[in-house]
Order: structure tokens, then sequence, then C-alpha cells
RNA sequence: GCCGGGGUAGCUCAGCUGGUUAGAGCGCCAGACUCAUAAUCUGGAGGUCGAGGGUUCAAAGCCCUCCCCCGGCACCA
């Protein structure tokens, strides 16, 4: 027994998540499910990332107080993952007080160790708004294509990297107004102090995760600014900083860290120095391919100029995207899928299903209607539901529910036994493999074992003259129901859940034996699993 | 421009430490079965593996050149 730390990255809910985000958390969720059911100890976190600029900016657009804001977002998404059967040990929020304390004492303590410095810099500012302005919140003329709306980082239309002060005609995105440039200071991390250290780190990771960081790296770590001119965020803790905030991205991967604390208080476990001191704890992040600096740079090197002897993050399971079609996912173009739209389509666990079975691992995955409505119709329903209702039934009807003995075993039934036992094998494996997308189809990959041993041994003909053998049959075939039910369990732990009551499972763990559901077992009466959905496209 | 990922059957993808006639699912065509939510099972057609060159007994896989798509390039989170 290992312990686990999973965490998932906390989404900005500046609006409602995609597919994309809850690809992260869905991805924790069966994860820690995982580990917890072949016995490992575990503890899940992530929460809602509620600080900085754009949640300002939409709060000043909406005429509203952002923390009232935050307030109406965390609750709705709450209600998203549940409805997603996401059930995290601590799903919190950046807004909470442990966060907030935790953060603040982090950074007195990284000053203290020297590792924090202050700069004056220039910025634009935009009076009436009263707000500094990142580079993309400025709009203007791009000077080579001549794009009326680049970006004060990058022109959309022709690509080319901006410095905001190069734009023709600069406004500020939020009120057209033009800003002006007004001189700010702030405080910065020192980064380049300990490139050696986090260059010597970062050669333990994947190597996909090191392909991302290899231009940082090559190009030498900058000096990283902790602290934002934004009323909205957590108060910088230092000296002469009263007016500013802590950028956002440097306090929310803090929230890996104070989310443990708080599900320590909460449940009075000794959790944070048992799990996060211990640097044998195995630590798994999820997160998008855009994460990957800083939870593998700037999340360690805050680790190590702490001093604490923190776990450094092990396992960076970072993803590429999920695209709708060809399209990337685009708020403002309307293309995706929402959590709420995806959810009045088809209920969350089989989407948790479509999206795990999709994760795009290798490369970027597209979604598409097509494909959902195969994986929930013909996977789900057909395969696995079906299999399992069909030998349910059958019982039911010729044994009266109850499971028989294994009273004339054939040669058919112990390949088919070693089949099933075999996948369950190569579940487990891949999942510690982190190779969860192809994790996910074990399941169905032994429904459709099933189906075919099922059909090949036709229990409804041989029950005319040869009853023990359909004994046999209908033994093996609620053993194989008793495996997919625990390979099903991490996608879909709710259906699982059910399938167990109904089978008579009590048992948790991976089954380790093929006899799980003993003989003489009365099994519930088998109500479909699955139904199938209509989906318009 | 630099860095990274990708380009394999109509579609979605696997294979990529080089080695039998390049695989799966869906879709399509044909057949079987009736226990099951008309579900399932069996078989078939279909690809010069982005382009060209090279290394090798042997390349989708390694090397070189080029083309196309996506992402990153650090005060966007």
């Amino acid at each position: 027994m290992s312990k686990y730390l999973v965490f998932s990255a906390w989404p900005y809910i500046n609006s409602e998540p995609h597919l994309g985000t809850l690809l992260h958390l869905i991805s924790a969720d069966y994860y820690a499910r995982f580990l917890r059911s072949t016995g490992e100890d575990v503890i899940s976190v992530s929460g809602s990332d509620e600080h900085g600029t754009p949640i300002e900016v939409e709060a000043i657009k909406q005429h509203k107080n952002p923390k009232d804001l935050t307030d109406e977002m965390h609750k709705k998404i709450l209600e998203i993952l549940n409805a997603f059967s996401v059930e995290l040990d601590n799903y919190t929020r950046t807004e909470n007080e442990v966060h907030k304390e935790f953060v603040r004492d982090f950074y007195l303590q990284l000053e203290k160790n020297g590792y924090i410095f202050k700069q004056t810099t220039v910025q634009l500012y935009c009076e009436k708004d009263r707000i500094f302005l990142p580079d993309r919140l400025v709009v203007g003329k791009c000077p080579y294509c001549g794009y009326e709306k680049a970006n004060g980082d990058q022109c959309d239309n022709c690509g080319r990297l901006l410095e905001p002060t190069l734009l023709i005609e600069p406004k500020c995105a939020i009120c057209g107004e033009k800003p002006v440039k007004k001189e700010t200071y702030h405080w910065f991390f020192d980064l380049p102090k300990l490139s050696e250290e986090i260059s010597e780190y970062v050669k333990t990771l994947d190597e996909n995760v090191q392909g991302y960081l290899k231009s940082m790296l090559s190009e030498g770590l900058k000096p990283r600014s902790i602290t934002r001119d934004n009323r909205w965020g957590i108060p910088a803790p230092f000296k002469g900083a009263e007016n500013k905030t802590i950028y956002v991205w440097m306090e929310a991967v803090l929230g890996y860290l104070s989310g443990v604390v708080e599900l320590e208080r909460r449940t009075g476990k000794n959790l944070f120095e048992s799990f996060w001191l211990d640097p044998e704890t195995i630590s798994v992040y999820f997160i998008g391919k855009d994460n990957i600096p800083f939870h593998a740079i700037i999340l360690p090197a805050l680790l190590m100029a702490s001093k604490k002897g923190y776990n450094l993050p092990k396992k960076i399971a970072s993803t590429e995207f999920i695209l709708f079609g060809q399209a990337k996912f685009s708020k403002s173009q309307h293309i995706g899928v929402w959590a709420s739209d995806a959810l009045s389509v088809a209920e969350g666990e089989y989407w948790r299903y479509a999206i795990l079975a999709l994760r795009p691992e290798r490369g970027d995955s597209s979604f598409n209607w097509q494909d959902f409505d195969k994986m929930v119709n013909s996977d789900l329903n057909d395969k696995v539901g079906n299999y399992i209702h069909r030998v349910l039934m059958f019982l039911n009807e010729r044994f009266g529910g109850v499971v028989p003995a294994n009273e004339s075993a054939s040669k058919e039934d112990e390949e088919f036994s070693k089949s099933v036992m075999a996948l369950q094998e190569d579940f487990i494996k891949l999942n510690y493999d982190l190779k969860i997308k192809d994790a996910v189809k074990k399941f169905v990959e032994a429904a459709e074992l099933g189906n075919q041993y099922f059909s090949s041994q036709e229990p409804w003909s041989k029950i005319k003259n040869n009853k023990p053998r359909v004994s046999s049959i209908l033994f093996n075939a609620v053993q194989s129901i008793a495996h997919i039910c625990f390979m099903m369990y991490p996608v879909m732990p709710k259906k699982a859940t059910k399938l167990a009551e109904t089978i008579k499972l009590t048992k948790t763990g991976a089954p380790e034996k093929w006899e799980t559901i003993p003989s003489g077992t009365k099994i519930g009466h088998p109500e479909p699993l699955f139904q199938k959905i209509v989906i318009k496209y």
C-alpha cells in the first residue's frame, strides 16, 4: 500500500466548465477511485480558482461584486461535479480562509528564505476602470497586418507576437478608452536561483512533459512576478504591498497544499504532514498541456524555495486538448460542449465514460456527436448493459435468480475466465501506468467477451437437455459480471454500485479469484443498467 | 522565427526500442441466432502508413529535405 495525492487542475470559474475542464476533474476522481479500490491510501483535492483579472473584468461587465459572482459560480460548479459523480475528498475554493492564510504565510517564508525581490515596471493602465491591463486586455490595430482587433500580446489575424506598446491606437478591451502608461512596482520570485535544481528535477518527469519545457529551460528561467495591482485576490503579505494582491497562478497552485490542510482540520486526522512531507508519497497531477510550466517548474520551484521538504510532483499526467470536430473549444464562438449542455443530453456517468475514453493522452482528440452516440448506445447500452441483463434475466427465469453450482465445467469456460481475468490484469496495469484512456475500455471488452461466450455456448438451447452444463455457463457468466463491475466502478461509480447491489457483490476491491459470487447466492431483480439516448445532430 | 505534438482504411484512432500478407472500432455488405432493453454473434470488401531521397537482408517505424494541421514562446489564466 502506498500513499497517493491525487490532484486535478483547479478550474478557473469565470465561465461554465466545458468538456476540456471537466476532463481533469473526472480523471482525478476516476484515478482516486481506482487507487482506493485496489487498497491504496489516497487523498484527492481540487477547487475553484476564483481570483484575478478575468473574473474582476467579468464582474465589472455584469455590475457585480467579484465575490458574489464567484459565490454563484462555485455553487454551480459543485452542482455540476455532483452530476458527474465527482466526489473528491476536498473540492474547495481559493476564497477559503485556510487557503488565504496558507498562501500569505508561504510567501513570507519565501521572503525570509531570500527568494523574493521587488522591482519597478511600467504597464498600461485604464483610468476609467482603474485597472492595470494585462497585454491581452489591450486591443488595437496590428502594426504588421492592420487587423483592427489585435490583442496586446498577439495578433489573431497574422499570428505575430506583439507588445501592447506596438499597437496602433491601443484601447482598453473592457471600456474602449485609451490606456496610459503608468509606473508600478512588483514583488518577484527569484526563479533563476533555482535553475539547476529545477533542471535536475524536470529530468524525473515524463518525456512528453519535458518536451514542453525544453525551450523554457534552454532560454533560461526568468524571475516571475508574484504580485498584481488587482483588487480582487489575496492581499500580498509583503511590507509595503498593502494595496497589491498575489497573482492568481502563484496562489492557486498552493491550493494543492492548503486543500489538504483544510481537509486535515475538517477530519482531525494527521494528513498534511503524513502525505505532503513524505518523499515517498506518489503525487499525481491531472492537468492540460497548457498548465505544464506551472506544475513542472513554478510549483516545484516554490516548494523547493520553501525549504520545508514538501513532496515534489511525481507524475504530471498532462493531456492534449479535446477538439470539437476539427475546431478548438471556444466560448466566444460557441464551439464546444459545456457542462449543462452535456447534462441535458445524457446523464453525467455516460459522459464520464465518453470523456475518459476520449482522453487525449497522445495527441489532440476530437469529440463528435456520432461517436458519443455510439459510445453510449452501443458500448454502454447494447454491449455492457445488454450482456449483464441477458445473463441475469436468464438466471432469473431458469434458476430462480440463484447462482448455480459449477457442475459441468468445460474447456470453453476455462478459456473465458482466463480471458476476463487477463483483461482485469491489463486494466490494473494500465491504470498504474496512467494509460487511462485504454484502461477505461476494458470493462466494455469484457462484456464483448461475455457476449461471445454466451452466444457460442447457447444456454437457451442446452437448457432443454443438458441442465448441468447450463449451470456452469451461468455460473461463469455471473462471475464475469462481478469483474466487469470492478472495472466499471471508477468510470461509473453509481452505476457500478447499483450493479454490485443487484449481484450481491459485497467486496469492493479487485476480485482476486474468478469465483467471486458464490453458488447459492440469490441475486436481486435485474433492472436495465443503461438506457439509450436520442441525440439530435 | 524558435520549441513541442500530429499527418495510418469513408470516420475516430492503435501500432512507431525496424522483422511474418499494416490493426481495432464505427460505417458499409452478407449470414447466424433468439436468452436479452431488436440486443447479440460470425464472415467480407476497403489503406502505394503526408511527399521525396537515404541507411538496411528488412521501414509506417531510423536519418535528411520538404509540405500541411495544432499548441506554446513565460504579467492569459
